[in-house]
DNA sequence: AGAATGATGTCTATTTTTTTGACATCATTC
DNA sequence: GAATGATGTCAAAAAAATAGACATCATTCT
């Protein structure tokens, strides 16, 4: 068996907790599960969690994902290492859109093939971010304030807040 | 008339195009179109766009997506500073998802509401990324970093390619 | 429990980088 | 064709990073 650590699933049906629990056992070391998010910030600072996957209704007949999306941000807030798959019954584009603005790594509707979602989560895992080294970051960052600045060196630094002289210093040093 | 700058739409539908250029008229300064992405790179070398309205299917009778998707890809390498949008027939999650992961500002669905579509638009512009300051960057870097290691500081500092007493200084100065 | 290993907080001396200020040259605007 | 702003460079002073060191605290490991 692959190690994938441990995945923290939430969601409030008993059933769909049971049918994910079997599934992602043989990939996953640990598979602890949540009926409500409510105490997800405290159990994560208990225990060490590799990835969640989030059901995105919980308020009973209400279904705009509303809930799913302010359990998403309270997540992210405390724990921006660990990446959150969300999973909704309803294939609603705008709640995808809105969910992965907020960080979300996919999104997941149901009902799901079971094989297509270990794949999408081995793969969140598999391409979670490497930490960059802070010289690939700052050489990235710069890039980006030149394009914004359409080439002009002394307007990206004053944006860099660094003086020309150091932008054109660091440029020559980052090839 | 508030200043919106320029929006190119690119859609095969000629139709779709004239009814855009209407809706859109009002809201930025100059609405330029193109019935095939073929010639979006050289256009946008020669012609300052301020964001892009990218229809995803171009094949005739292939409406996957992936049409879009490459030229998603394309114009974000190039010109990685301009906000594409896109848009497509079928509300299909999927293909939002793959579209907002390689970079896409947001996801519209046609039939589009011409309110909704504006409002859309104008937010991608107004929270267009301003570009932070070299040590905002470095800042939101190094806690990513000490996120990924647990707040072990040695990991942290080797996964940043700098010291150990170097991160400890910078994390004094950065509060 | 005690040893071994690794992390932390701090220092110093040395090497790099950044800043500041300056100046001539090239481009663009008016 | 002046005026203004961007660029490429320099040199001296100030700031930051590195390497090496050491005592202390934590966490495995046996």
């Amino acid at each position: 068996m692959q190690n994938y650590g441990t995945i923290l699933v939430i969601d409030d049906n008993e059933a769909i907790l049971t049918a994910l629990k079997y599934c992602l056992a043989s990939t996953f070391d640990r598979v602890m599960t949540l009926t409500s998010p409510d105490s997800v910030i405290s159990l994560l600072s208990r225990e060490q969690v590799n990835i969640i996957l989030l059901d995105m209704n919980f308020t009973l007949g209400v279904n705009s994902g509303q809930d799913g999306l302010v359990w998403l941000q309270a997540i992210r807030k405390h724990h921006p290492e660990i990446p959150v798959v969300l999973i909704t019954a309803y294939a609603d584009v705008s709640l995808a859109v809105r969910g992965l603005k907020r960080g979300a790594a996919d999104f997941i509707t149901k009902p799901w093939d079971n094989d297509e979602l270990v794949r999408k989560l081995k793969d969140v895992l598999e391409t979670a971010d490497e930490v960059a080294t802070l010289d690939e970051v700052e050489a990235e960052h710069i890039r980006h304030a030149i394009d914004r600045c359409h080439g002009n060196l002394s307007k990206a630094a004053e944006l860099l807040g660094i003086t020309r002289q150091t932008l054109y210093n660091k440029m020559k040093r980052l090839q």
